[in-house]
RNA sequence: CGGGGUGUGGCGCAGUCUGGUAGCGUACUUGGUUUGGGACCAAGGGGCCGGAGGUUCGAACCCUCUCACCCCGACCA
C-alpha cells in the first residue's frame, strides 16, 4: 500500500473525549473512529489489526479441533424466554420487533443460539465431544460504555461453546482451551495472568479469566508473587490471617465507648489491633423475587468483598441500607455485634471461626464487648467473605500476594447443563438413556484486545505494534521524495518487499521528514526503512519502533537484514 | 439510573456573563519557495452556532423544553 493511496486519517491533537492510550493513539493514528456512544468504525488500519487477530485466533482454533460457525445476530426473543434470559440479562439486551411484531434480540453472547442449533442434531453419545466457535459482532447496551474499544457496545467477540457427555470430558476441554488461549495470548506478545474468577450472570462454575496485565485494566487482581496463583479480587482467596504480635482483650467484659462507631476509633481507644476486632456491615440484598437485610461480620481489619457476600447468601447484588432502616429493626447502627439474630441472615468470614479475645459491638448503644469468644454464638454460618488484602498469603503456597490491574480479554466457564437442561438439549448415552449435554462456554474480546495491546504496548509517541498484530510490518519512509536517489531506492525495496508478500506500506508523500516520521511513530509500525540523507553513504536507517532506536544498515544488505529481523 | 460537564467550519477552541456584520489555531484548495523531527509566503473555499419553541426591532448569546456526547458513581459473560 502507498500513503498516497491510503485512507489513513492521522490527525495531531487528541480528540477530547479519548482518556486512555489506547483509545487516544487508535484514534489519532486513523484505526477507528466513534460514530455514537460505544459505537465505533473500523478504518482500514485498525481493521488489519483485527484481522491480524482474527487470524492467530482462527489458527489456534484449528489446531486445538474447534469448528467455526456463524450464527445470525438478530436473535429471536423466544429462545431467551426458554432460558429464562430474557429478563435476566436486564436492559443490556436490545429489543426490537420484526415488522410482524415478533421479538427479536441482538445477541450479547450466544449459549442459547448454540444450543438450538447443536440440539437435535447431535443425539448420541458417539457424536461427542464438540466444540463450535464463531467471531462476530456482539451487542450489549451499556449503561456507561467507556474507554474506546475497551467497553463499547458493539464489539467483536470469539465465542466458543463445547458439548460432552460427562463433566470430566468438558473439564479436559477447558483446559485444553485455557492453554490455547495461552498460546493466543503469547503470540499476541501480551503479558498476562490466568485467574480465577466469579461466573456472574452467565453461570457454572470453576470459571477463569484471561486478564492482559495494564494499569489502565478495570479489573483488580490478587496475585501470588511465588506461585501460578491468580484471582479476580471478586473471587480471591487466601489462607487465614496470621495474628498480629500483640494480643486481643481476653477479659470479658461490657466498655462503655460513646461516639465510637468506626473500628478505627475502636482500636484506637481500647489500644487493640483491628485484628481482634469484628466489623459489621449491613446491606440490602436483591434476589428474584424481594430484597431483604443481611449483616455480614469480618475481622476489623479486613473488608467485606461485596460479589463473595452477594454469593454467599445466593443474592443477585448488594445494595447499600441507610441507618434508618436499621435501627426500624432493631439494630444499634455503630455497635453491632455478633449474636443469634434469629429470622435475620447472618453471614460471617470464614477468618472469624473460633476466634477469641475479639472485641465487637455489644448491640446496645455506646458499647461493645471485649473478651469476646465466637465460640457463644449458636448457629453461626460461615463463608468466605473478606477481601483479600495486599500481602496476604497465597491458597496454594503461602507466599505474599499483591495486587495488580486487568483488562478482562477472555472468560472461560465450565458451564455443566446451566443451559442444555432448560433448553432440552439432550443426547443418549451408552445406555440409551436421554441426558442433557454437559457444557463449557469459552469468550474471548477480539476488539478489547486491540485496545488491550496498545495499553501494554505505547508510549509518548504512540502504539508500538508487535509484527504479529501490526497493520503493517514493514514502512519504506522516502524522506524527501523529491530526491531521485531517495525515491528509486525506496520504490526498488517496496517492490521487492512486495514481491515476497511482505506486509508493507511506502511513505510515498510529499511531506516534510518531521512530519512523516511523527506519523510513523503514532502509527507504531515495528520497522520503518529510512531513505533519507545516509543513502548518500550508500546507507539507509531502521527505526525500530519497539525500543525506538534507529539502526544503520547498507542498502545493499537491507533485505537480508530485515529478513533476520522478521 | 443518580451527580457533574460540554455541544460554534473536518479536528481543537474563543465568543455567551453585558443581545447588534461569526472568529482563532489546525486541516483543506491553488501558486511559489522548501525538504532530517508535525515548514514558509501569498491567495482562497468551508459553519443558518445540536434541535424545537419563546422573548426582542434584532438571539450563538436571554427563557422553556428536548436531543447527543463526555466524566464520577451505580451497573457490567
Amino acid at each position: 500500500m502507498r500513503f498516497t493511496r491510503a485512507f489513513i486519517p492521522t490527525t495531531k491533537e487528541t480528540p477530547n473525549d479519548a482518556v486512555l492510550p489506547s483509545h487516544i493513539y487508535l484514534t489519532r493514528g486513523g484505526f477507528i473512529a466513534q460514530v455514537a456512544s460505544g459505537l465505533y468504525n473500523f478504518m482500514p488500519l485498525g481493521l488489519r489489526v483485527l484481522h491480524n487477530i482474527e487470524n492467530i485466533v482462527r489458527e489456534e482454533m484449528a489446531n486445538a479441533g474447534v469448528h467455526e460457525v456463524n450464527l445470525a445476530f438478530v436473535t429471536p426473543a423466544s429462545l431467551w424466554e426458554e432460558s429464562g434470559r430474557l429478563e435476566k440479562f436486564g436492559k443490556e439486551l436490545l429489543r426490537f420487533r420484526d415488522r410482524k411484531e415478533n421479538l427479536f434480540v441482538l445477541g450479547p453472547t450466544h449459549e442459547e443460539m448454540m444450543v438450538s442449533l447443536v440440539r437435535n442434531r447431535v443425539s448420541s453419545y458417539k457424536q461427542l465431544p464438540l466444540n463450535l466457535y464463531q467471531m462476530t459482532s456482539k451487542f450489549r447496551d451499556e449503561a456507561r460504555p467507556r474507554f474506546g474499544l475497551m467497553r463499547g457496545r458493539e464489539f467483536l467477540m470469539k465465542d466458543g461453546y463445547s458439548f460432552h457427555a460427562t463433566h470430566e470430558d468438558m473439564v479436559r476441554e477447558f483446559h485444553l482451551m485455557e492453554a490455547t488461549y495461552k498460546k493466543i495470548l503469547t503470540r499476541l506478545g501480551l503479558e498476562f495472568r490466568v485467574v480465577e474468577a466469579d461466573s456472574g450472570a452467565i453461570g457454572g462454575s470453576g470459571s477463569k479469566e484471561i486478564m492482559v496485565l495494564a494499569n489502565s485494566g478495570e479489573d483488580t487482581l490478587a496475585v501470588c508473587s511465588s506461585c501460578e496463583y491468580g484471582a479476580n479480587v471478586e473471587a480471591a482467596k487466601r489462607q487465614r490471617l496470621k495474628a498480629p504480635a500483640s494480643t486481643g482483650i481476653a477479659k470479658a467484659e461490657k466498655v462503655h465507648t460513646p461516639d465510637t462507631t468506626s473500628i478505627e476509633a475502636l482500636s484506637h481507644m481500647l489500644k487493640v489491633d483491628s485484628y481482634y476486632t469484628i466489623k459489621a456491615v449491613a446491606k440490602l440484598a436483591i434476589f428474584n423475587e424481594g430484597s431483604q437485610v443481611v449483616l455480614f461480620f469480618v475481622r476489623g481489619c479486613d473488608e467485606l468483598q461485596e460479589v463473595k457476600a452477594a454469593n454467599a447468601v445466593g443474592a443477585n447484588s448488594l445494595e447499600d441500607v441507610d441507618a434508618a432502616q436499621l435501627e426500624a429493626l432493631g439494630l444499634s447502627v455503630g455497635f453491632i455485634g455478633p449474636k443469634d439474630f434469629g429470622k435475620l441472615t447472618v453471614v460471617y468470614d470464614v477468618e472469624l471461626q473460633s476466634a477469641s479475645s475479639m472485641v465487637c459491638g455489644a448491640n446496645e448503644k455506646a458499647y461493645h464487648l471485649t473478651g469476646f469468644d465466637m465460640a457463644t454464638v449458636s448457629n453461626a454460618i460461615f463463608k468466605d467473605i473478606a477481601t483479600v488484602r495486599e500481602g496476604d498469603a497465597c491458597p496454594h503456597c503461602g507466599a505474599s500476594m499483591h495486587y495488580t490491574k486487568g483488562i478482562e480479554c477472555g472468560h472461560i466457564f465450565q458451564l455443566g447443563d446451566t443451559y442444555s437442561k432448560p433448553l432440552q438439549a439432550h443426547f443418549l448415552d451408552e445406555n440409551g438413556k436421554a441426558k442433557p449435554f454437559i457444557m463449557g462456554t469459552y469468550g474471548l474480546g477480539i476488539s478489547r484486545l486491540v485496545a488491550a495491546i496498545v495499553e501494554q504496548h505505547h508510549d509518548e509517541k504512540g502504539c508500538k505494534w508487535s509484527s504479529a498484530t501490526a497493520p503493517y510490518r514493514i514502512n519504506i519512509m522516502i524522506s524527501n521524495t523529491k530526491d531521485e536517489a531517495q525515491n528509486s531506492a525506496g520504490e526498488a525495496l517496496y517492490a521487492a518487499l512486495l514481491a515476497k508478500g511482505e506486509s508493507v506500506i511506502l511513505d510515498d508523500r510529499n511531506e516534510r521528514f518531521g512530519f512523516k516520521i511523527k506519523d510513523a511513530e503514532l502509527i507504531g509500525f515495528p520497522y520503518t526503512i529510512i531513505f533519507g540523507n545516509a543513502l548518500t553513504e550508500g546507507n539507509v536507517e531502521v527505526l525500530h519502533r519497539q525500543s525506538d532506536t534507529k539502526h544503520i544498515v547498507p542498502v545493499s544488505t537491507i533485505e537480508s537484514y530485515l529478513s533476520e529481523q522478521l
